[in-house]
DNA sequence: ACCTGAACACCGTTCAAGT
DNA sequence: ACCTGAACACCGTTCAAGT
């Protein structure tokens, strides 16, 4: 007499184990278990493993429909925006990671292609040239959450090594610098102010 | 009495393998068999499949340590130096991907390290502004050849539903633009003169 | 030093059978 | 409509045994 299992609550599920132990460790087995199931019963509700992850997918992007925005000029609205849409990312780094393994990171850029669209139009940018600006925020945007992600977890056994730069380099600043950890929050202001520089007003 | 197996051998035919068929396809036991050998030799040559990738990676590396640079300014070496190494990664779309997946992309800023470095120093450049610069140029370089290569894989089962534009949506150009296929080189150029723009001289 | 087969503990998925 | 167990065809890896 466990609980009801739904299609929501698999997914529910899922998405928790995902995120407590990683995509990697994740299998249909394991997921039965958590559920208190037989594995064949997570087919009836929600389909084999693929179709489950399209559905994580299909969350996370309608997830991302509603981001906030604000700002006094319309380009610290697209400033704005940008930084919702990757701290949105962020926080669901393990669905932003499916997405990317499943070939799907385009379709993160459809959310809010339309309100993006509108601010730049403000600006005056349209047509192939809104397009092109568009997709450069937006790259920079998503390729920014899903390296950060990546590198993070590849902080943990990543041990800058020294050798490769002489004792006598001149500039012992920026060895030092580099040897520190990456502050991925900065690279993204900075490439976005860069980009956002290119836009008149 | 077939060929030697060598360490050598079983990691070309193992990178040919996911270059051909990716790398969700790649088993130790197809490897196997297309060595013609049982699947324990490869353990006792290469070790197993984690240690295997491992070894495609440093090769990746190693492969990238001497890039074409040219130009008649600095900084259009530095352009030349980051369309070199994203040429290579692109070709090697297949060993990115690994890369990508086990978190090691943070080891492919090390090959051009020093030599962007050095053209940073030649403009002036240095200690932890360049430290920001140079992650920023890997950044763009890195995650540009990570994401083309995601698009492109799923841009096949990718139809651009027009359903999300209104039809009297006001700039029509943009939204042709915006259902045509995106072009990552031209995005890849936007954003690496964007931040080159913001270099002194 | 090199290669093997058997065996273990896992997978995802299908399908006929139950209620 | 919902859930099950058995079965299939795969995995990666270990290990004792061969030459």
């Amino acid at each position: 007499m466990a609980e009801a299992v739904s299609a929501e609550k698999i997914l529910d599920t899922a998405a928790g184990m995902i995120e407590r132990h990683s995509v990697e460790a994740f299998s249909m087995r394991g997921l039965a278990e958590e559920l208190g199931v037989a594995v064949t019963s997570i087919y009836w509700h929600v389909g084999g493993r693929d179709k489950l992850f399209d559905s994580l997918v299909d969350r996370l992007l309608s997830e991302m429909a509603h981001l906030p925005v604000e700002g006094e000029t319309t380009v610290e609205c697209i400033a704005s925006l940008a930084r919702s849409q990757r701290r949105a990312l962020i926080e669901r780094q393990h669905l932003l990671a499916i997405a990317h393994e499943r070939d799907c990171t385009p379709m993160l850029f459809l959310p809010i292609q339309q309100t993006l669209a509108g601010l730049l139009a403000e600006l005056g940018v349209t047509g192939t040239e809104a397009a092109l600006v568009l997709r450069a925020v937006q790259v920079q945007v998503i390729s920014s959450a899903v390296m950060q992600f990546s590198a993070v977890r590849g902080a943990k056994h990543e041990e800058e090594d020294p050798s490769l730069w002489d004792d006598d380099w001149p500039d012992q600043e920026l060895v030092q610098a580099l040897q520190s950890p990456t502050d991925y929050d900065a690279l993204f202001e900075y490439g976005l102010s860069a980009l956002l520089a290119t836009l008149p007003g």
